[in-house]
DNA sequence: GTAGGGTTAG
């Protein structure tokens, strides 16, 4: 009975395999061979191997190490051994299969064992152990890889590949080219090998001359070569030569290269480039139904170009190619709606969400983000809490979520919850809810973030740089230094202009001067944010004209566009110091708009040096921009009221009463003018 | 047992 069912799968099985794997056809004769042995004399040859080890029962050899390596590929080593222990005779595929599983996991120390164990031993049990050896992270055990390679009695070419791949992967490739050169015999993957590993260490030249010497080449030849290129960045020379080679072997397999070649465009917005190799993968010689011409593009093919549209938002033309599709999988939807979603246009994309046929954690994270950004959080919410299985980005989406729109509470209240059910936060979860505490200027919640973060393996520097601006927003400025300066080398000028902000902004002008002389020595380039802080620390300490030289550094050797911010804190150095006029020909000259902290400042100087009239033009434009603001009625009324001009004071009074302005809390002296 | 191969969420 046994033997009939074998029968049937032997008879089965190659008409859907042999397409893929050409060596499963070897597979299969092997397998005849020991199963029946009636008939010619090549299957009886097969059975007496197995008889031989056997005596008088028949074993079941083949499905012994079939089990074996079944449950090797399934990653159950213990049953593996157990099996490999308990069997009653064993010959040399049985002894390779279990020591494929050590070396698969990397225990080579087990495989060893086994390995010297071995009553014999064939060259796949040798190459199975040099390629243990040479694959081991740390390259540390390449020596031992080499030494068994220098034992072994016979080498094949697989030995000298693995060996070579070995001395490529740890970057040795001088001792690669030996071994290439030593070879009684190369074969395609020799030369494959060697041109991967060049590229692999950054030797383009040599690469690319070892391709073109090659005697013959397959698609594999093409696609570590284009892949490789891409790698070092060298997308144009990777599209040129591969367009230049077509299909070596004329298999299928070339399409993995034209998806290589189409997303290295896509991922750069290259699209256009990306559409002409997509429409170019060419036609199969075998006809589908009705004898029309198959295309050999594949789902990745489609999704990678329709990924490419969607990468520069162009979502019509991926909507064009996703409806062209004849067969979708979860990437295509999945790529299609995450096209919506980054165009934050939520309509279309719920649609294809509800026409999914089986939407996944990415989709579901992708529609919780995309309700998240747009300021839906309710509906975030409500995906959020219905979805099948949530991970870490569905959390993490939600809570930024309520961090852009500013809702403290949903957010702190989320990320408790968070906590409560177990989840392990992340830099993305810590970097949300450093911002809400900035936001919030809650230093003991920034101070939980922060045991969070020392617990974390490896911190990285955005969210040493987000404590920092923390720490320094809820006036720790002590602690904001001591981040700073545990950053050491690492620092950006993100983390510099977090530093010289937070100086900057509690008054110690002087050490925010100093740091961003630092920076300058360090050859950091300070960006506008940098000196948003550098000008307002001038400002704060009167320095005047280092303040307008480094305004005009800025634009000059920086090549940075004053902003209105910028304009603000010139203004703002100019006035203080008296100059008055100046700080006015200034606000006149503005290329843009001076909005309320530009006329706020000029305001505030013209308060200091009682100038009352220029301080009526400050207030007006002050008015004009905040029409509800009592502030410039007020401050304008006091000017009047101090330099003893009454009407006008009672006049801003009258326009204040006229225009319903309402007086705020602190500023009393508007009601009891005698 | 050796070479190469792509795409989605914070």
């Amino acid at each position: 009975m046994r033997i009939c069912w074998r029968k049937l799968c032997i008879l089965r099985r190659p008409t859907f395999l042999l397409r893929r794997q050409p060596q499963c056809r070897l597979n299969v004769l092997h397998f005849a061979t020991r199963q029946f042995p009636t008939g010619d004399s090549r299957q009886a040859r097969g059975f007496a191997t197995a008889r031989e080890c056997t005596g008088s029962r028949t074993p079941d050899l083949f499905a012994l190490n079939k089990q074996i390596s079944h449950l090797v590929r399934a990653g159950r080593l213990g049953e593996a051994r157990a099996v490999f222990d308990t069997a009653g005779c064993r010959n040399t595929v049985t002894w390779n299969a279990m020591i494929t599983g050590y070396v698969k996991r990397g225990e080579m120390a087990r495989a060893r064992e086994l390995f010297d164990g071995m009553p014999e031993r064939d060259v796949t049990s040798w190459n199975l152990m040099i390629s243990g050896y040479v694959s081991c992270r740390g390259s540390g055990f390449i020596e031992e890889g080499r030494e068994l390679f220098e034992q072994m009695p016979e080498r094949d070419c697989v030995s000298w590949n693995t060996m070579i791949s070995g001395y490529a992967k740890a970057g040795r490739m001088d001792e690669a080219l030996w071994l290439f050169k030593c070879m009684p015999e190369r074969n395609v993957v020799s030369w494959n090998t060697m041109v991967t590993g060049f590229l692999r260490n950054g030797d383009v030249e040599r690469a690319v001359e070892f391709f073109k010497e090659m005697p013959e080449r397959d698609s594999a030849s093409l696609s570590g070569l284009v892949s490789g290129l891409i790698h070092n960045n060298k997308l144009d020379e990777a599209a040129k030569i591969f367009l230049e080679h077509g299909n070596p072997d004329g298999g299928e397999d070339i399409v993995s290269a034209y998806n290589t070649l189409i997303a290295g465009y896509g991922q750069r917005g290259r699209v256009e480039e990306a559409r002409y190799l997509f429409d170019l993968i060419p036609f199969s010689n075998d006809r589908g139904k009705g004898g029309a011409q198959k295309f050999v593009r594949n789902l990745v093919s489609w999704n990678t170009m329709i990924m490419s549209y969607v990468k520069v938002g162009n979502t019509i033309a991926a909507r064009e190619l996703f409806g062209q599709m004849t067969e979708r999988d979860t990437f295509s939807w999945n790529t299609m709606i995450s096209g919506y979603v980054h165009m934050s246009n939520m309509k279309e994309a719920s649609k294809l969400f509800q026409d999914m046929p089986n939407p996944d954690t990415f989709t579901w994270n992708s529609m919780i983000s995309g309700y998240a950004e747009t300021g839906n959080l309710e509906f975030a919410r409500d995906l959020f809490e219905k979805m099948p299985r949530k991970n870490l980005v569905s959390w993490n989406s939600v809570i930024a979520g309520y961090e852009k729109n500013e809702d403290y509470k949903g957010a702190v209240g989320l990320f408790s919850q968070m906590l409560t059910n177990g989840e392990k936060p992340d830099r993305h979860t810590l970097s949300s809810i450093l911002a809400i505490a900035t936001g919030l200027v809650d230093l003991s919640l920034g101070l939980q973030i922060h045991q969070l973060v020392t617990k974390m393996v490896n911190p990285d520097v955005p969210i040493k740089n987000s404590l920092i601006t923390m720490y320094s927003r809820c006036g720790a400025i002590v602690e904001a230094q001591t981040i700073f300066d545990e950053v050491k080398l690492q620092k950006n000028v993100i983390t510099w202009n977090a530093m010289i902000g937070g100086y900057a902004s509690h008054g110690f002008a002087a050490e925010a001067l100093e740091l961003f002389e630092m920076m300058k020595r360090l050859e950091v380039t300070p960006t506008y944010i940098t000196f948003i802080s550098v000008l307002s620390a001038c400002a704060h300490v009167g320095l005047v004209e280092e303040g307008r030289r480094h305004f005009l550094s800025m634009v000059k050797e920086y090549g940075i566009e004053p902003t209105v911010e910028h304009f603000a804190s010139l203004v703002d150095i100019v006035g203080r110091h008296g100059q008055l006029n100046e700080a006015f020909d200034i606000i006149k000259d503005m290329p843009m708009k001076p909005d309320k902290a530009v006329w706020g400042a000029l305001l505030g100087a013209c308060r200091m040096h009682d100038n009352v009239e220029l301080a009526r033009v400050a207030a007006e434009a002050l008015m004009q921009l905040e029409p509800e603001s009592s502030a410039p009625y007020v401050l304008l009324y006091n000017m009047y009221a101090d330099a003893g001009r009454w009407d006008e004071a009672n006049e801003v009074r009258m326009m204040m009463e006229r225009n319903a302005i309402k007086k705020l809390k602190g500023y009393s002296r508007v009601d009891s003018p005698q």
